[in-house]
Order: structure tokens, then sequence, then C-alpha cells
RNA sequence: GGUCCUGUGGUGCAGUUUGGAGUGCACGCCGCCCUGUCAAGGCGGAGGCCGCGGGUUCAAAUCCCGUCAGGACCGCCA
């Protein structure tokens, strides 16, 4: 046998018990006379006494950190003022008896202590002892045990973990397909899944009614602080499920996780507030309802105004940045040059003050503004003395996005900062009109129309709601789902709108709507990154902190040198010929 | 495709604004000393293509141009 203890889930309990412990040195203290190894392993870290005049244990002098040790002896409490309280073990020691060196270690290329901010170009080239640093460590142990809780919660809910393949057909519809050549028929490639979508609608036509996975996603964009070319989602799917049955297996699902990873945290119920209500109040599709300072609206207040810049214009909106009304000049000019790098035409900055007990305002336009005006501003905001209220006026959807992103940079609190779920739903079926004058779906084309508005698809489509919702924490978007079309005939109505011609239909979905002939059960389904969760669960900024092997902004791996070239041989036999690089 | 930030012994930083000898701090590393430390301590030592290339200058870590790498963001991500 190895060992016998994990050494760092060693205790008081465990004093006088014979134990053999493995671990990496992750300190040494040599007084000579006596040498004190702080050993690593999974469980923590113990304090391990060498006394080195003993017979065999004086090859302590020479180890070095790092080094994997197998350490035989006893387990003792630490004498009268040697205790240390800032370690789960610091009450015991492992007194030595026997040394064995499993394996030496050069020094390291980067302290694996989490004091020390170390450049992420060296961690993830040596991502393997990066991985031993407590951080990683920590986050890649919860990131399974959210994995766990959510799979239970999915189990309990009677759903069916199935697999879906990797090497698909390319779709040109969303994101740049990852492409995989094919040996056996040169000149034809697999896609790489940017999610299971069509595959689990598939099998709710196949009668799998409740479905999830784990599934791997590809998407071949550029990668951010909260994108990778390849992540995960939970995936699901259910039939004879309307959107209330979606949003309640998922927020079970996330609850659970949410109970795994942050014990004693409250999550209480998800709100729910529709999209339309998210632009007006939160200027964004993924409210971060943590803090107050929503968005006001100051048009009908300033309907009669004379003031130009608020004049006949679509929308004017407001918000209060409670106490802020110390802000210096050059702070408020920050925040106009903000919102004009926005794309604002300007913003008017009011410092609410108290004069002779009046409540009134202190601002470059305060004399453009009639008295009622001004007053009508502070009430509306409710605004007090001592506040700032900064208000933008124009196109109504970009002022309230304009405004919402000054409302982050105000009051954004840091994002492991609580746990603040929402459901946005009632997202409309149409992101825009194209260049064609053809609506832009804002999901994607299976989304089912809300029953409600299906009469104006024809004549009105921008205003047409779907039944498709998304998952928001702490200001992150974490997934969308919808209520899927089943039927042929809506779908077909759906594809003439945005322009699908049956054959191109026929094409690129040929076998979903070949299989909703043949008793296709209304269905919805739903898919959140658990990449994105676990980080902020894990109170981090990048999802890379989650990830074992993640990839750089640029796409590669300092590790494995991926991506890489390969050999004449191996691109004969995928039939491919690489051109020169563009100059 | 674009904007911005960063790059200095093994590591983390300062030095760059205002050009003047590779100058400094902390950690690590090597050697010696040391019996209760836990970021051990003391003494001594080694270690540099200032990312790379070009330019300006009597002189460049420092200014300019380009490039590479990492990061943040825009575009992109149905």
């Amino acid at each position: 046998m190895m060992r016998t203890h994990r050494g760092g889930e060693l205790r008081a309990e465990h004093e006088g018990t014979d134990v053999v412990v493995c671990g990496w040195v992750a300190n040494r203290r040599d007084h000579g006379g006596v040498i004190f190894f702080d050993l690593r392993d999974s469980g923590g870290v113990v304090q391990v006494v060498v006394d080195p005049v003993r017979p065999g244990l004086d090859l302590g002098h020479r180890v070095r950190g790092e080094w994997v040790l197998r350490v035989q002896g006893t387990v003792r409490p630490r004498p009268e003022g040697t205790v240390n309280v800032d370690m789960p073990t610091g009450a015991i020691e492992v007194a030595a008896d026997a040394i064995e060196v499993l394996s030496e270690s050069e020094p390291v290329p980067f302290p694996l202590d989490d004091r020390t901010e170390v450049d992420e170009n060296l961690r993830l080239r040596h991502r393997y002892l990066d991985l031993r640093r407590d951080p990683m460590q920590r986050n890649l142990r919860l990131r399974a045990s959210v994995n766990r809780a959510v799979r239970a919660a999915m189990d309990e809910q009677g759903f069916c973990e199935v697999e879906t393949p990797m090497l698909i057909a390319s779709t040109p519809e969303g994101a740049r397909d990852f492409v995989v050549p094919s040996r056996l028929k040169p000149g034809h490639f697999y896609a790489l899944p940017q999610s299971p979508q069509l595959f689990k609608q598939l099998l709710m036509v196949g009668g799998f009614d409740r479905y999830y996975q784990l599934a791997r996603c590809l998407r071949d964009e550029d990668l951010r602080a909260d994108r990778q070319f390849e992540f995960i989602q939970l995936d699901l799917e259910m039939s004879f499920a309307d959107q209330d049955d979606v949003l309640d297996a998922v927020t079970r699902a996330v609850v659970a996780a949410a109970a795994a990873a942050r014990p004693g945290e409250e999550v209480g119920t998800v709100p729910r507030i529709t999209w339309h209500d998210a632009m007006e109040r939160y200027g964004s599709d993924k409210p971060d309802i943590r803090f107050g300072m929503e968005l006001v609206d100051l048009t009908d207040a300033l309907a009669a105004t004379e003031f130009r810049a608020f004049h006949g214009v679509d929308a004017v909106k407001g918000i209060r940045v409670a106490g802020a009304g110390d802000a210096s000049r050059s702070t408020v000019d920050g925040l106009v040059d903000r919102a004009k790098q926005l794309g604002a035409a300007g913003l008017v900055w009011m410092r609410v003050r108290d004069v002779d007990g009046r409540i009134d305002v202190e601002s470059p336009v305060a004399k453009f503004l009639a008295d009622d005006e001004r007053a009508a501003i502070v009430a509306t905001l409710q605004a007090e003395p001592g506040d700032l209220v900064l208000i933008a006026a124009g196109p109504r959807r970009a002022t309230c996005q304009i405004l919402g992103q000054l409302r982050l940079d105000l009051g954004r609190p840091p994002v492991s900062e609580g746990l603040a779920f929402c459901w946005v739903v009632d997202f409309p079926l149409f992101e825009a009109l194209g260049d064609d004058g053809r609506p832009i779906p804002a999901h994607h084309p299976f989304t089912m129309p809300h029953p409600d508005d299906l009469d104006r698809i024809d004549t009105d489509p921008l205003s047409v709601r779907s039944q498709a919702y998304d998952l928001v924490l702490n200001g992150w978007e974490l997934g969308s789902g919808s209520v899927r079309i089943h039927r042929p005939d809506v779908q077909q109505r759906i594809f003439s709108l945005l322009g699908i011609e049956p054959e191109e239909a026929h094409a690129k979905f040929g076998f979903l709507l070949d299989a909703f002939r043949f008793g296709a059960p209304p269905h919805a389904g739903f898919a959140f990154g658990l990449d994105r969760i676990v980080a902020i669960f894990a109170g981090e900024e990048n999802i890379r902190e989650v990830i074992a092997f993640p990839k750089t902004q640029s796409g590669g791996d300092p590790l494995t040198g991926a991506p890489s070239v390969v050999g004449p041989q191996q691109l004969v036999e995928l039939g491919l010929r690489v051109l020169p690089p563009k100059t």
C-alpha cells in the first residue's frame, strides 16, 4: 500500500496513529538540527518533522521544493506554543520515521503558492504545475461538484442522459463551424457541433421525452474572458412541456448547483422579467439585478420641454447615482465621454442640491429647463440631495443601452458577490430587419412565436414576441432556450418569412423536417454554460480559471503548441492542400 | 479586421514621463551556519538579448516605426 491517509486530512483525532503519507514538498524549513516539510496532497497540507540525525533521515537536508515524498511516521500533537491555528492540520504533525524520495523536481518556474500573481502564459505553458496551486484545485473540484449536483438534479426529475455525436454535418446558420476533413470521402467535411440542438429535437421525436447532456460545444469565434472555442453546456429538452415546465426544471438544476457550490447562500425564487422590461429598467437583456440604480423613463415628464436635447426625441431616460453628488467635474466629464464613446449624442448630469429647504439641481443645462421640469426630474427619479442624476436622450433602444452600461460602470459589484439569477422571457422573435427587408431571427428559426402575437407575424414582425428565454446570473448570460416549433406548417411560415426557400430548408434541415412528419411531440428546451456558472460560483471573472486546459485569447495552447501544422502525408490522405499564407 | 494595456535575472515588481554605466526591492536558486519553524532566520554567492527587428541620437530598457506573445474590449458569438 502506497499510503494510509491523505496527509492534508490528518487531525487531532489521528494522534498516535502510524501513517504513511505521500505528497509534494510545498515548503521546507531546514533548521539544521530539525527539518520541517509542508507536504501537500489533494487533502491539503501537513507538517512533517524530520530529525536528521536519525538513521536514514539525513537525506532530509537534500530534499527540495516539489519533490515527491513518501513519509512513514507517527501523528503527534505539536508541542505547546507551536500549534498553527491557520492550518486545518495545525494541531498535529507527522514525525517521520522513514522518508522515501519517489521523485525529485527541478526548481519550478514560478511559485506555487497563491500569493503570487503569475503571468498567464507561463501558467498555461506549465499548466500541470499551475493545477497544483490551491485556486485551481479548488476551482476544478468546485466544478466537479457542480457537475455532480446538476446530474443528480436532472436524474431526480426523470431526465435521461444521452450523448450526441461530435462529427456532424455543417449547417451555415449561427457561429462559424470547426470543420474536420473526411478521409473516406475526400473534399467532404464534418463539422463539430455548436450545440446538440438538432439532435436533441430528434431525440424528442425519438420518444426520449426528457433528455439532458453535459454537452461539449464548439464555435470558431474569437475568444473572450467568458468565451472559449469549446465549452460545456447543460443541454436539455422536454416533450409535452411548455415554457414554465422548462424554466422550472432548469431552475431546480441551477439551485441545486448553487447549493453545492455556495452552501448556506440563499438563492431564493428566481424572478422573471420580460425582455421589454429588462431593456427599459436595466438597458440590457442580461440585467445584473444585484443592485438598483434602475433606468427611469423621463419622456413624459419632459414631453413639453423646449430644451433641444430632450425635445422631440424618442426617449429620455435617467439614472440616479445615490450619494455621488460630490463627484468632481473631471469625473462627470469622464462619464460624458464614456456615454459619447458608447454612441450617445451627449449626457446630461445634475447634482441634486438642497437650496434653502428646496430640492433643486446644479447642472450646466439647468437654465434650459423650466422649474417644474427640473422638479419633475428629481421627483420621477426619487432623487435626494447629494445624488447625481444622469440623463440621456435619443432613440429608445440605444438610450437604454447606454444608460445601462453607465449603470454597470458606476454600480456593479464584483462578480463573486452574491447570487442573483433571473429569467428574461418574451424575447422578440426577430432582432431587426435585414438589408433585404427580411426579419433576422433573434434566436434560431425553430423558435415558437408567442401565440398571442401570431396574427402580427406578417404585418408587424418586429413586434412579435417569441417563446424564447434566457437565464442570467449576476449580469452574465448563462444560457438560453425556447419552445420549439413542432408543426411543419408553422415552420414553413417562419421559413418563408425569413426568405428560406423550401429547397434550401430541405437541404439544411431536411432530416429534422422529415422527422417532424412522423409525429413530433410539442417540445421545448434550454442550455446553459457550465464554465460560466462555475466561474461565477468560484468568484472568477474569467472562465479559463475553471477550465483545466484552456486556450489563450488567440486560440492557442502554450502547453501542447496547438494548433500545429500537419505533415504532407496527412494532407494527402485527406485530399487537402494548404494555400500559401496571404501577403 | 479594429482599439487599448502589458512584456526588465527563474518569479513578482520599480526604473520608461524628462535618453546618460543593467541601477533597485521582494521572493526563489546555490553554498555555509543553525533543534520548533510554518512566507523560518543569519552570512555569502550566482544569475540580464530590458520580448524580437529596424530607426532617431554622441548615447536607447527609456523616443519613433514594425513585429511577436499574453490580456481587456469592439466586430463576431442564430
